[in-house]
RNA sequence: GGAGAGAUGGCUGAGUUGGACGAAGGCGCUCGCCUGGAAAGCGAGUAGACGGGGCAAAACCUCGUCUCGUGGGUUCGAAUCCCACUCUCUCCGCCA
């Protein structure tokens, strides 16, 4: 959320965000509705103070035992008066407030203009795509020779975009987990936070994906529940409604959750395999920092989800987002993109977002930079590090052999049993 | 699910026959004195949001409104009375 005397006072670089971001907002509206505040606000406070001197005035003559009928009867008309406004004036905040919750965030000045994916920026790349003296095959086609992915029995159970993992399917996806947690716990330096996989509105309003965004996600019916769609949601709002001594920033956390969503605007894009399901699991990381930092804090967290794919030995590039790829909520945002050989293209594993204090306006998360000083806003950040399903993916596309196996990263052995000989083959999951 | 207790400022903790103000005291913190330096001691200051005015603007100053879990109500006037809700704690029941 963007700060409403921001929003007064800079209305051009308000509208040029909803534009760069192809958002649309009732920016005009808005500014007119804050006018009128403005002036309700002054003539209800009059009144209210008229209110609050003649009270005590009241007080005083009733202590010398003197009756006033005369003034209590003006303040009760005063008092209609004021209860009208009063409705008058929460009517208009609360349109106020509506619109502002929609309003996206302005993007850096540098960011890219454009439309969608095509207008990202590639930073960097790592690695080299494999190339196979075969034809190789898709990662669902690999899972299901493999016996490690089972699509159909989740249809029967479930429904479409879920799936069942088992044997050395199950444990990959868990020695993923587990590799990712340790890394960044052991190397990285953030803590580790096991998250609520439900969260209440107001969280959901808190990270951006309410109220705008509905649709997307899951809810539990005859609750006021939904289900995350990203560590992030419960994780940034760990801290709602608090203010963190300054020197305890930047906070840096790292959590693995279940993530649910319902992908409503994809029907029919990519289907088959792990790509795109309605329950995925994801190492997030999250951090708070003061907002001096958060420029360099982000660099950082880009570089440890890149530690991540790097250790795998999986070839990836590095993309800075363009304004219409942003998203709603961030400033600045990279992704990192996976090869995917059955794709022939990189595939984005990773997302890693400066919400710089439009998440913490929300939220309420504010720091306080020295004892005795204002508290300001933190500025929030958080980036996939990694989602496990899409590299569990990735390794069986990029490390597919000839004979169907697929050759297990070694960093990865640790998590597998002492006698495993770290080749996952046909027949032996 | 049943019964009970509570929710006050950064923390702790007063304040329930409604009327002197965001609210005693303590801790913490800031500044000053003291000291060679520190501790102790002493003195002063220490909530936020919004709006108006001063200012080119910020800092700041000043006036006002609101905020004592949240929302409503009673009243000329409520932290203090009434209603609903949320959360926390204790006991009982149930349960992975």
């Amino acid at each position: 959320m963007l700060d409403m005397r921001f929003v007064r006072e800079n209305p051009e670089a308000v509208r040029q965000a909803i534009k760069a971001k192809g958002e649309k907002a009732a920016l005009e509206r808005f500014l007119q509705l804050e006018q009128q505040r403005r002036g309700l606000l002054q003539e209800v406070e009059a009144l209210k103070h008229q209110r609050n001197t003649v009270s005590r005035e009241v007080g005083r003559l009733k202590k010398e035992g003197r009756d006033t009928p005369k003034l209590i009867e003006t303040m009760r008309q005063v008092n209609e008066r004021i209860k009208e406004l009063d409705r008058k004036q929460k009517e208009v905040e609360t349109h106020l407030e509506k619109i502002l919750l929609h309003l996206p965030n302005i993007p850096d000045p540098d960011v890219p203009v454009g439309m969608d994916e095509k207008d990202n920026l590639e930073i960097r790349r790592w690695g080299e795509p494999p190339r196979f003296a075969f034809a190789p095959k898709a990662h669902w086609d690999l899972g299901e020779d493999l016996d490690i992915l089972d699509f159909p029995r989740a249809g029967k159970t479930t429904g479409a975009r879920f799936v069942f993992y088992r044997g050395l399917g199950a444990r990959l996806e868990r020695a993923l987990t587990n590799f990712m947690l340790d890394l960044h716990t052991s190397e990285h330096g953030y803590k580790e936070i096991f998250p609520p996989f439900l969260v209440h509105r107001e969280s959901m309003i808190g990270t951006g994906q309410l109220p705008k965004f509905a649709e997307d996600a899951f809810s539990v019916a005859g609750t006021e529940y939904w289900l995350i769609p990203t560590a992030e949601v419960p994780v940034t709002n760990f801290h709602r409604e608090e203010i963190i001594p300054g020197e305890k920033l930047p906070l840096c956390y790292v959590a693995y959750s279940a993530c649910f969503r319902a992908e409503a605007g994809a029907h029919g894009r990519d289907t088959r395999g792990l790509i795109r399901q309605h329950q995925f699991n994801k190492v997030e990381l999250v951090k708070f920092t003061e907002p001096h930092d958060s420029d360099v804090e982000l660099e950082k967290l880009v570089n440890d989800a890149e530690k991540v794919l790097q250790l795998l030995g999986l070839p990836y590039r590095v993309m800075l987002m363009c304004t219409g790829d942003l998203g709603f909520a961030a400033a600045r945002k990279y992704d990192l993109e996976i090869w995917f050989p059955a794709y022939e293209t990189y595939r984005e594993v990773s997302s890693c977002s400066n919400f710089r204090d439009f998440q913490a306006r929300r939220a309420g998360i504010r720091y306080r930079p020295a004892p005795r000083s204002k508290a300001e806003f933190v500025h929030t950040l958080n980036g996939s590090g990694l989602a496990i399903g899409r590299t569990l993916a990735a390794i069986l596309e990029n490390f597919q052999q000839e004979d169907g196996s697929v050759v297990i990263p070694e960093v990865l052995r640790p998590y597998f049993p002492p006698a495993h000989d770290g080749i996952i083959r046909p027949g032996s999951a």
